[in-house]
RNA sequence: GGCCCCAUCGUCUAGAGGCCUAGGACACGCCCCUUUCACGGGCGCGACGCGGGUUCGAAUCCCGCUGGGGUCACCA
């Protein structure tokens, strides 16, 4: 290992699958390892005790395995079991003087903050002098307390490769802030420096929330005596809808925006859509009037289903969701890299290794990139459209290895044949969603009420009249190909003086149950003469 | 509100004083293809936030304003 290897790392706390922006994060950092031949490391940042969960760890390492972050560390570091080093270098503070153990109450902060915000100054918290009676009352009582960082008072300065600049810190600024919390636990401030310093870290590439935490980082650094590493903070990728942070909250919004608007157009009623849903009518009284209340993933499905919003309508936020509608690594990876870096010129579409070639970061853009899901969408078509078909054959089961679906049923050569029909589709849930009824039971077949309407029953059922013509049409033809059913059915539309329209849209009705579907020959073709006719026998009953 | 960051088409961006009548991609509009939904082909619409400087010359440099975002935890 030469001391000039550039080493990074990605340190999520795990709250459950990968968000985006972390994936982004853990993109620049493994494109910058990669790119110069360092080190990717991942650490994971379990401190705070009531969110981190096994299960959260297990989905994070899933979304990163997925994307094929692949990280160098063959063991995974978790700040948890490393408490031990945290406090002997917590004593070491302490005993020079540099760290000391305060007793405020959360509520007594709280009053400080409040009293604080009235007079319209920061609050800014420094060493309070307790009174020995103070400190033996304190111990007395047994009141828990936490330990400060005694943070000179100076100026903080430190330069950001993305900015391309200093940013400063006044000394007025300075506040004694928490390393360790009342339960034992170090705070990310503390975590941070210490571990970032142990694995040898070179550069650090976070988000850019964490731009004023710096000044924190650095004075402890300076306390400690380790090296500064070099700070990239890079942008925040916002929600286009509303130019704020994105948050896992966009999906619960637009659910409810959703459900207000059907309820204003088809007049349902509170009490309906409670009993339809199968919820508290309160529950979801208190969720459609609060912005701030989210529905749980237990209900969520619930009220999606009885307002007809689909996984695939919800806004992606997680990686996790990313995949279950179908998008693929090489595709969200791509387009996430175009979210605050730029390889120049009109370079967008590349694959992963000609990323990391092109990979520096002073081409990281410092401006805040709204996140455009249509383009993204329309990177994923251009990719499906040039992959190999065994690529899309993996990227179909990738997805139905995380949805449910009939197309599971499916055999690899049938896979093949489904993508190849779908030819030009831009993510797999449309695929799957345009498709999974060529491997449905009859019992699958839904009708669509809609479809049924428009195309079979409007001008005194001439489409269910068509269909029974068109059903021992079918029966008697000789044999049962694409070639042969289109003859067979541009002969009926001569016959019968109808439009091709008015022929293929009831049959494509008939079988798939739905107006929507791959190209009606071909789909005919894959089903089966036996089962066109038991659908097209169950679409005539629904003639009244 | 204090502090900090940012500012080119609706969106992501190219652009590092003359190559700019500002390029590309997505979106959008029109046309073509078409049995549905898509895909595809063609054409088009469309931006340097505002005001001052500096300079022979500014999208590019400086200042102010405005706008947007972030952050103000015993959460990371």
């Amino acid at each position: 290992m030469s001391s000039s290897e550039i080493v990074t790392r990605f340190a999520p706390s795990p709250t459950g699958y990968l968000h985006v922006g972390g994936a982004r994060t853990a993109l620049f950092n493994w494109l910058l390892a990669r790119n110069t031949g360092g080190r990717y490391l991942l650490r994971i940042e379990d401190t705070d005790l009531a969110r981190s969960t096994d299960d959260a760890v297990r989905q994070l390492v899933e979304d990163l395995r997925w994307l094929g972050l692949h990280w160098d560390n063959s063991e995974l570091v978790y700040q948890s079991k490393r408490l031990h080093i945290y406090n002997r270098i917590i004593d070491d503070l302490i005993a020079r003087g540099l760290a000391y153990e305060a007793y405020e109450t959360p509520a007594e902060l709280e009053n400080l903050r409040a009293t604080a915000a009235k007079s319209k100054r920061p609050f800014l918290y420094r060493r309070p002098n307790y009174t020995p009676d103070q400190l033996a009352r304190f111990k007395d009582e047994g009141r828990p307390s936490v330990i400060r960082f005694v943070m000179p008072v100076k100026e903080y300065r430190f330069f950001d490769v993305t900015l391309g600049k200093d940013v400063v810190q006044p000394p007025n600024e300075c506040q004694d802030f928490v390393i360790r919390k009342a339960d034992g636990m170090p705070t990310y401030h503390f975590g941070v420096v210490v571990d970032d310093d142990d694995m040898k870290v070179t550069h650090v590439l976070r988000g850019l929330e964490h731009l004023k935490n710096t000044f924190y980082h650095i004075a402890l650094q300076d306390a400690l005596g380790y090296t500064r590493p070099t700070y990239a903070h890079l942008s925040v990728m916002l929600n286009p809808e509303n130019g704020e942070k994105l948050s896992k909250r966009d999906r619960d919004r637009r659910i409810r925006k959703r459900t207000q608007e059907i309820m204003r157009s088809s007049k349902l009623s509170l009490d309906e859509l409670a009993s339809r849903c199968n919820l508290n009518v309160d529950r979801l009284k208190t969720w459609l009037d609060d912005d701030t209340k989210q529905l749980s993933l237990d209900e969520q499905p619930a009220v999606m289903r009885t307002i007809g919003l689909r996984e695939s309508d919800l806004p992606e936020i997680m990686v996790h969701d990313f995949r279950k509608n179908g998008y693929t690594p090489e595709v969200l990876l791509n387009f996430l890299a175009l979210q605050g870096w730029s390889p120049g010129g009109d370079r967008e579409q590349m694959p992963l290794d000609e990323m990391v070639k092109a990979f520096s970061l002073d081409r990281i853009i410092s401006s805040n990139p709204k996140f455009n899901r249509e383009k993204l969408k329309s990177f994923s078509t251009d990719f499906y459209a040039s992959a190999p078909i065994d690529r899309q054959v993996a990227a179909l089961d990738d997805y139905l290895q995380v949805n449910d679906s009939p197309l599971k049923r499916a055999t690899p050569d049938q896979k093949r044949a489904i993508l190849a029909m779908n030819a030009g589709y831009r993510v797999m849930s449309e695929v799957d969603e345009k498709s999974r009824f060529l491997l449905a039971t009859i019992d699958e077949i839904a009708y669509d009420e809609k479809a049924v309407e428009k195309t079979l029953r409007k001008d005194d059922n001439a489409g269910f009249d068509a269909l029974a013509k068109l059903r021992d049409l079918f029966h008697g033809l000789p044999e049962w190909t694409a070639a042969s059913l289109e003859s067979a059915i541009h002969g009926f539309c001569e016959s019968s003086g109808l439009g091709l329209g008015k022929v293929a849209q009831p049959v494509r009705v008939a079988v798939s149950g739905s107006t929507i579907s791959p190209p009606i020959y071909e789909s005919l073709v894959f089903i089966g003469r036996e089962a066109t006719l038991d659908r097209l026998d169950k679409c005539l009953g629904l003639r009244s």
